[in-house]
DNA sequence: TTGAAAGCGCTAACAT
DNA sequence: ATGTTAGCGCTTTCAA
């Protein structure tokens, strides 16, 4: 059925069958500059008869622009970036530029050769999360001319733009909670990533919350790889073996919160009475389970959001300053697992 | 610090610094054809002090290839797209191939619209979820001249290549195995999604095997929107009041699954003896579940990497023809709530 | 409102 | 081993 021409289509087959010129069929694809009707409708209908498809390679190498934005990730398999993601898109919605996304899996190296190749394809703008990066990717993302926004972290020294929320201060604020709420014994459970900087940010603003009020922590224990939910269920039957007396858990991640939450339900301990619990990231997951997980929302569609917005603002030309900062606010969820004083 | 130039570097710039043409410069920086090591260890210092960025789109229009992958998915949110595109990632790792993702969020027109924007890019190939497309998606898949996969679904006409799983074969597999455990009063809970076609084909293929023992569905409920986990959890409660003689519970997904679970538990239900249940797609947080849900694997990441691979070895010109078609096996697993005979 | 010419930054193909 | 030439398929700019 289909004509099986080898060679994709051209503006000039385009332009030959409709018998306008190559330049008034450019115009009549993108809208721009004046075409008659009659024109318009003849292209249009060679174009789609045809099936034409532009070629954006083309395109942006004449018009020196690519409607693309570089979004640069640790991963997909968290959760929380694919919600940044969707914060991403929507703001992109509605403006000709499209997200683009490179995953990094937390290695600094993949990190550096992502963003080295999203650069090479010049788009408008980048999306990276975190503030720390080799020395190397700093440079390109310094010398790279376009809009750079570093989200997710607003607790170190941004290249140019910043949308994110103090780590520390989440860490903080959670360990003043713990105290205020007159747990005294805390355990802390997390994943073993050196290299998890926020994780590492939250863990010495809540280590600094308790030490300010002479509180240590007690107990800590970190896992790597497998099921987050079946390991938070075994750490925190291990670190209950090994330290019976402690009185709160904090988990780095709201999923393994929720396996220790299940774990210690069946156990028919006490939440939060005998143990309180908290995790961080405020994912929607956790509305099912039989007691809302204490944890803190991240902001994550708002991240996303304001950071293509800040891309899309100066793209547009409509700001033309760079460096923004925005902090957001982490909220503090109490949900059944921390009591309230 | 940074020579806040505006204009990016080209390789002419890069010619000009090390005093070599910019054709030799091109064969260095891609390790193409025989250079002598003298200049191409000046080319590269040259590069690397300038921080030249190679420009793919150039490059990309230059050599007529672009050494990408289109992969359409509906959703980023679901878990099951993630682990399909880490095998995506896995089996492109060490060919010149990068993937690059377009969401369609369930929308055939939105599917429509990403597709046109990939194929604009030339991509080397198309990795495309399911096989109900609209008229002129298939139109354009079938015109775009290069290697399509569509993945996850093998019931149906593919474009081209197909990897997948027969999800007719999923479902009645599964009302096989029900049946075999002894239940009779059987309830399907999923999603309002009329265009989730595999759940539908699972859903025909779990009645046709349930009508083979004259058994029919007793009732049915569907969701839309939320957390899966407490729609599971309320879409269950629901069910249960308003039959209360169900003695199985057939879930779309596997969240949803794992809401029931947790609700049946916290109401001292036993399972799965007096009801049993099973969802549908083995995600790997099911392993940190009080009871293992019976489920079945839809073998995302094999099929991501199968999917790639056959664009690999097209592109590689391995293999010349088209049209493969691999049929993994939905494999079932018990776990703990669906009993054996 | 339409068309013609020039060139975006690179690479294939051919010299040398 | 290195250089030269001629585009890739579009869009920008200028002319008609």
């Amino acid at each position: 059925m289909n004509s099986s021409n080898k060679r994709p289509l051209t503006l000039r087959d385009v332009s030959e069958a409709s018998g306008v010129s190559e330049m008034t069929v450019s115009r009549v694809l993108r809208n721009k500059g004046d075409v008659s009707q009659a024109t318009r409708e003849r292209v249009q209908e060679a174009a789609r008869t045809l099936g034409y498809v532009p070629n954006k390679i083309a395109g942006a190498l004449a018009s020196q622009r690519v409607n693309l934005v570089g979004v640069i990730i640790p991963s997909l398999k968290n959760m929380v970036f694919p919600e940044v993601l969707s914060g991403v898109s929507a703001a992109l919605e509605g403006t000709e530029l499209q997200p683009v996304v490179g995953v990094t899996d937390y290695s600094p190296e993949k990190e550096e050769k992502v963003l080295f190749e999203m650069l090479s394809w010049r788009p408008s703008g980048i999306i990276i999360a975190g503030l720390e990066h080799t020395e190397p990717a700093r440079a390109m993302l310094e010398r790279a001319g376009i809009p750079i926004v570093e989200i997710m972290d607003t607790d170190g020294d941004a290249v140019d733009a910043n949308v994110g929320i103090s780590h520390r201060r989440a860490g903080r604020l959670m360990g003043e909670a713990i105290h205020e709420a007159g747990y005294r014994k805390i355990g802390f459970l997390g994943t073993k990533m050196p290299l998890d900087h926020r994780a590492r940010k939250r863990f010495e603003g809540l280590t600094r919350a308790l030490a300010g009020h002479g509180i240590e922590i007690a107990d800590q224990e970190f896992y790597s790889g497998g099921s987050a939910l079946s390991k938070g269920r075994e750490m925190t039957q291990a670190m209950l073996t090994r330290s019976p007396d402690l009185d709160f858990l904090y988990y780095s991640n709201d999923m393994i919160g929720a396996g220790g939450l299940l774990y210690l339900q069946e156990q028919g301990i006490d939440i939060p009475g005998r143990i309180g619990l908290a995790g961080f990231n405020g994912v929607e997951l956790l509305d099912g389970l039989p007691l809302q997980l204490a944890t803190m929302d991240a902001c994550r569609a708002e991240i996303g959001e304001a950071a293509a917005r800040i891309i899309a603002d100066r793209n547009s030309g409509a700001v033309k300053e760079g460096g923004q900062r925005i902090e957001l606010e982490p909220k503090l969820a109490y949900g059944d697992t921390l009591r309230r004083d």
